[in-house]
DNA sequence: CGCCGAACATACCATGAGTATGGAGAGCCG
DNA sequence: CGGCTCTCCATACTCATGGTATGTTCGGCG
């Protein structure tokens, strides 16, 4: 039977995180004190540095949080059923909806690879949304849907150009407006990649 | 006559902005202490003080500096001779090898969104790099070379997707290569935007 | 020559990340 | 039930660093 001791410990270590995604969220990483964290989950310091070694690793606990909920989405749709055609542009869609959140925006997307590095940024992205992203495009290619261009540096420019455009997205005075611009160009251009064999519709 | 003074006033000036331009590549902003910075500049902070307001607006002279000599070569390549269609791949091509330099690459591309904020970081490539983007793909579809998509968004998923990949080129073990392959994409992706009318030869 | 002000240097303060240590209570053993 | 232990967390520090306040030097100018 699992103790009360350990229910407790689980539930302050996720109320720091919590409390991280909010505040990095709406202050950035180094605008945040670790006492703010701390102080909005209602214990000190001392418990931060129990749970986590740092304010780094506090960081990338809040990055895996956000960033596991966009994956769950992307993975469900892209395991789910339906043409690998139709599987991309709707992971695309769920792709550009996500980047309109401001935690998974400021977090994973913009003060991830400062904060954490470059190097270890890309790393868990490998494993994420970007893997994903790639492993979308892989599918498409093996299909035989859209031309055999180098997976690898397609998928960083497209992932690029996703995340780019998200912060494009969420700034604007019209978000719904330009993400659907967006997702057109998107869309356009990956037309323009597939192979001219039948005239499918587009979906 | 030009003052002794402000010679020598200008040189500390420009010797703090070279300083920091090396030491916000190393080690990144947050990594680097002002004190080290006027170190390194034979000064002390009282003199980094006397020229800048404070760390930010010390970065943001730095960022300035670096912008400025990419912005230079691109608009010579933009301003000068030769159809649209070959000042968009001369402009593409040196933009790519701008971004193999580190200290482009770390403090436009990365570090500035986050240090100075993404709107004043928007703003000020506004009137650099992406405003080159944007008017070369403009350019491009008033002279009818590319299909008429929306300017705005497209020249924001390009810049994105090239910033993107410069660090995958920079720190790839064969950034000639990778980089290689990035402009064949990129250009590939343009020339399936080309309105197919002759049949022209790249160049 | 003498003074004024720009161009610095020096000494200080405040904040916040990280550390050292103490205590409280849940779980296990007798 | 009583004491023992070890996780979990609080309190009280240290230290680095951005920023400030004040002192000092020296070129330019009357």
């Amino acid at each position: 039977m699992r103790s009360r001791r350990l229910d407790y410990s689980e539930s302050t270590r996720s109320a720091l995180v919590d409390s991280a995604v909010e505040l990095f969220t709406k202050r950035g990483y180094a605008g945040t004190s670790l006492d703010e964290i701390a102080k909005r989950a209602r214990v000190t310091k001392g418990a931060l540095y129990h749970h986590f070694s740092g304010k780094q690793a506090l960081f990338e606990a809040a990055f895996d949080q956000v960033e596991s909920l966009v994956y769950d989405r992307l993975d469900k749709i892209m395991t789910g059923d339906g043409s690998p055609w139709e599987r991309a542009l709707g992971a695309l869609n769920a792709f550009i909806r996500a980047c309109l959140d401001p935690a998974y925006q400021r977090i994973a997307i913009h003060e991830a690879p400062v904060v954490m590095g470059w190097e270890r940024w890309r790393e868990a992205e490998e494993r994420c949304s970007f893997g994903l992203v790639r492993a979308g495009l892989q599918s498409l290619i093996d299909a035989g849907e859209v031309e055999p261009v180098p997976v690898e540096v397609t998928a960083r420019l497209l992932f690029g150009a996703l995340s780019s455009a998200a912060t494009e997205i969420a700034s604007s005075p019209d978000p719904k407006k330009v993400g659907a611009e967006i997702e057109d160009v998107i869309v356009r251009m990956l037309v323009r990649l597939r192979r001219t064999e039948p005239d499918v519709s587009i979906g």
